[in-house]
DNA sequence: GTAGGGTTAG
């Protein structure tokens, strides 16, 4: 009895579809079409629909739905709209579901007007049907049309979803908005909807407002691994590295697991602080991605801006992919480690295999003309980057430029590419000027410069500290006490130098003047018989970076403390010889720091690596990457 | 049927 009953038990659904059939025999085309959207089969799928259509057969919701699957798995556009016509063809009024999908079609196919006419005629539309349009105006950056339709939406009467709020988000540009937002978030209690919360996370750090999207997330009784690489990744892009990586500490505490967007925004951290030793660490759990183009270019930039462009190079060339920015991280990481005929092959190589070069590649290949002094060269790819690529020149591009000339001392070239830029000159553009001028000691130049940036920035230090360099240079004492004495009035102070080296896991800071570290005692010790052993090998300090108006042994003091060079000596004293002494500044290194360091790793047959807020210095064997040209 | 986080310069 048992084995009939199973056997009754199998037949049954083709008895109940046999007598279904009967009842009503135009479904079976249709069961047929699920099937055949099921097979993805779009060519007979689409006969068979056209025979239906003739017939005045509709199918179910469902089978529709498949059907459109079907068409987007094909991307067939033409079909897609064939069935929407079909079903609005068969007299019956489409049920808001199917046509929610037909909505969703159009916006997959990014034929967006087309999907808005279709919304404009829905006889009803409900939340979906609203957050499709929404979700696709801000994922195609028309944020203000989203922010409208969210505004019609409640006119309406319909409650947006946690779907709505996490689409509408991403297209608010206003904190007003921003705050209005939330406060309706919080109303109808879906803030700890997680996609919500990583959405406000990232709309506060986009915003500027870091403290905000940290309450969002202290708030918070839900997570997941997005919220934390949302934090982690606001931290990142402000330059906040510490933050982003004590989160990242805390992320894998409690327990989630780190994904590539996770990785990418830690290695930016590890970037941002110059460090190489956990960025290596962090590239151990790359390598489960490593298919990943965005965490790959991410570690290659790492290794740029670390200074250590064997590992750089080894990424890039073993990467499977790589688009224009992989290129263009690649040319400019070359350029600012003084790499820069090997920048310009691999631009030259790019425009033969590579990606068609963008705004920032150009800036990369304009950098490495300028550190190398290729006054023509730069040029050429000046005048190319309009006449070959399309690309206008940008501000960048003329700083660029007029970096070239100014360190190829051609002052009055600068001023009259100043007056040619299509754009307004600003600090940078003014301050470009005076430090060339500083370097080629042209004083009534450099005051006409220091001007127009005062005029533009009253309260720019370095404008000042520049100038009254430049005074100190020419023996101007007197010039020197009036621009010392604005900076008093005004409480201007001139930054000071500080540098950073990463020892045992530990960063060591080194500021001018400052004595708070716990081996300073032993490390001025230090420094000073290296100082009597250079003098002893004919180094005499330069004294033309002083910024006081000190005379002789007292400007060499001055000198003698900079921040680098106590970081190099501790880097001498911590590390065995083998070991590259890697150290980052907040300012550029000033000249007499640059021979000591190149007579240093000499004397002391050390690789020393020295990152500033604009490039790099590799010192070798008594010569420096940078051919001293910076 | 509708949703969230990541890369190049400055």
């Amino acid at each position: 009895m048992k084995s009939v009953s199973k056997h009754l038990q199998l037949l049954r659904p083709t008895w109940s579809y046999f007598f279904s059939s009967l009842a009503s025999p135009s479904n079976e085309p249709a069961s047929r079409l699920l099937n055949l959207c099921y097979q993805r089969d779009l060519p007979r799928a689409m006969s068979l629909l056209d025979g239906m259509e003739k017939r005045g057969i509709r199918a179910d919701a469902i089978t529709y739905s498949e059907l459109i699957k079907c068409c987007l798995a094909h991307q067939a556009v033409t079909q897609g709209r064939r069935i929407h016509h079909h079903i609005f063809s068969t007299g019956y009024p489409p049920q808001t579901f199917v046509i929610n999908t037909l909505l969703n079609m159009y916006v997959k196919f990014n034929l967006l007007e087309e999907a808005h006419t279709l919304f404009d005629e829905m006889p009803e539309r409900n939340v979906v049907s609203w957050t499709t349009m929404i979700s696709a105006y801000s994922n195609a950056k028309l944020n203000y049309r989203a922010m409208r339709l969210l505004v019609f939406m409640f006119r309406e009467g319909v409650m947006p979803n946690m779907f709505t709020f996490s689409s509408v988000l991403r297209a608010c540009e206003r904190m007003c908005h921003l705050k209005q937002l939330h406060s309706c978030i919080l109303k109808v209690g879906l803030e700890s909807d997680v996609f919500v919360r990583s959405a406000l996370i990232d709309v506060y750090s986009k915003l500027g407002e870091l403290m905000e999207a940290l309450n969002v997330f202290r708030e918070m009784v839900t997570a997941d691994s997005v919220v934390w690489s949302s934090i982690i990744g606001a931290f990142a892009q402000h330059s906040d590295g510490d933050e982003a990586l004590y989160l990242y500490k805390s992320m894998r505490r409690v327990g989630f697991l780190a994904d590539q967007s996770t990785l990418t925004s830690v290695l930016r951290a590890c970037t941002s602080l110059s460090l190489l030793e956990l960025g290596r660490q962090v590239h151990v759990h790359v390598l489960k991605f490593d298919q990943d183009l965005i965490l790959s270019n991410a570690l290659l930039d790492m290794y740029c801006k670390c200074g250590s462009l064997e590992d750089a190079k080894f990424i890039f060339n073993r990467m499977a992919k790589k688009d224009v920015i992989s290129w263009s991280t690649m040319i400019a990481g070359l350029a600012q480690n003084g790499l820069s005929m090997e920048a310009l092959n691999l631009f030259e190589f790019m425009k033969v295999q590579g990606p068609k070069p963008n705004y920032i590649t150009i800036l990369g290949v304009l950098f490495a003309c300028s550190h190398a002094g290729l006054v023509n060269e730069g040029w050429n790819y000046f005048q190319s980057m309009k006449n070959i690529y399309g690309i206008d020149p940008g501000r960048e591009h003329y700083g660029c430029m007029l970096d070239l000339l100014g360190r190829a001392g051609k002052l009055d070239d600068m001023v009259k590419l100043i007056h040619k830029m299509n754009c307004k000159p600003d600090v940078v553009t003014w301050r470009t000027l005076l430090d060339a001028c500083r370097a080629h000691q042209n004083v009534d130049l450099a005051t006409y410069a220091a001007k127009e940036i005062l005029k533009l920035d009253s309260q720019d230090t370095g404008a000042y500290v520049l100038l009254s360099n430049i005074y100190a240079n020419s023996k101007r004492w007197n010039d020197v006490a009036e621009v010392r004495r604005a900076m008093r009035v005004k409480g201007i102070r001139k930054e000071p130098g500080c540098s950073w080296i990463e020892v045992n896991k530990k960063i060591h800071a080194f500021i001018l003047g400052d004595k708070s570290h716990p081996q300073i005692a032993e490390i001025n010790g230090q420094l000073n018989q290296f100082i009597s052993k250079l003098t002893g090998a004919g180094y005499v300090p330069d004294t033309n970076f002083v910024l006081q108006d000190l005379e002789g042994e007292q400007r060499e003091d001055s000198l003698r403390h900079h921040s680098e060079k106590l970081a190099i000596v501790f880097g001498i004293m911590s590390f065995p010889r083998e070991k590259t002494i890697r150290i980052w500044k907040n300012l550029k290194i000033c000249g007499d720091c640059h021979i000591f360091a190149k007579l240093i790793a000499k004397l002391e047959q050390r690789y020393i690596v020295i990152r500033d807020p604009i490039r790099y210095h590799h010192f070798r064997d008594g010569v420096c990457s940078c051919g001293d040209y910076w």
